[in-house]
DNA sequence: ACTTAAAGGAAAATTATTATCCTTTGATAA
DNA sequence: TTATCAAAGGATAATAATTTTCCTTTAAGT
């Protein structure tokens, strides 16, 4: 159980119990939906309130704590900020896995006569994990 | 103006005024969002029920008429289906664009000892278009 | 420990989306 | 071309999702 005090503290956000707990839940889950971190939240403080939770994701989202992945014909889900990569979704069970891919090659083959300057990647690739073939 | 009349009837959606209305406005501006669409759609029938909007897009999505394109940091735009492809959004404008590029050697790239088996892919590519820089 | 800006909780308000109900209409067939 | 009817449109209510408000509590720096 990592203590994320330090590292919330690094993005201006103040070490609270429920915030401490969203990171762990954020941690442990690797990936979590609104909904799934309120039943995850209220077994731990069982009077919390859902705009608690809507302010703390609002917030750490600004503050890039942490980001949103958005799911074709799914919910987002939000996980820890950490180094580019990509996902893999499983269209059965809506698992959501990370995946390291270099897209550099990508970038480059986008024309330059598009005149287009690329700042980040988004890439999602959706199929049926080991589990649900 | 094309004439959509047989293309949604292919789809399996009658061909009302306000889905040929909403085809031409998807032809027309390439994306779009729900409430842009609206916009656009209240000049052509002034009485126009924002009910009526999503209950055609849900059913063009159903049957595959139309697809949902997930931006980050913005509201989800609407696109007539075509052949696969990316997307090029600006970050400044929100303007956005398709682009077709070739994923194969990203999907081979997934090691196949995840064996996760792709379907579909998706990718946006983010950052600032020509006229924004 | 003291102070204070920020955070939490409860509930209201707002926004987004869907469902309901009745009227109108596109598409098929007589 | 008209008659028929399931489906679609419009108005509105209902529901879901998210944000705001307001007051109490607390983290963090003195």
């Amino acid at each position: 159980m990592i203590n994320y005090t330090d590292i919330l503290r690094e993005h201006n956000l103040k070490a609270t119990p429920q915030r401490l707990a969203i990171a762990n839940a954020l941690h442990l889950r690797g990936h979590i939906s609104i909904e799934s971190l309120y039943e995850v939240m209220v077994k731990k403080f069982n009077s919390i309130s859902l705009a608690t939770i809507y302010k703390n994701i609002n917030l750490m989202l600004e503050n890039s704590f942490i980001q949103e992945v958005k799911i074709p014909n799914a919910k987002s889900v939000y996980e820890l900020t950490k180094a580019s990569h990509s996902h893999l979704v499983c269209n059965k069970c809506g698992e959501v896995e990370d995946i390291t891919i270099d897209l550099d090659s990508i970038i480059k083959s986008v024309p330059k006569t598009s005149d287009f300057k690329i700042d980040s990647t988004n890439l999602i690739l959706s199929g049926t994990c080991h589990k649900c073939q």
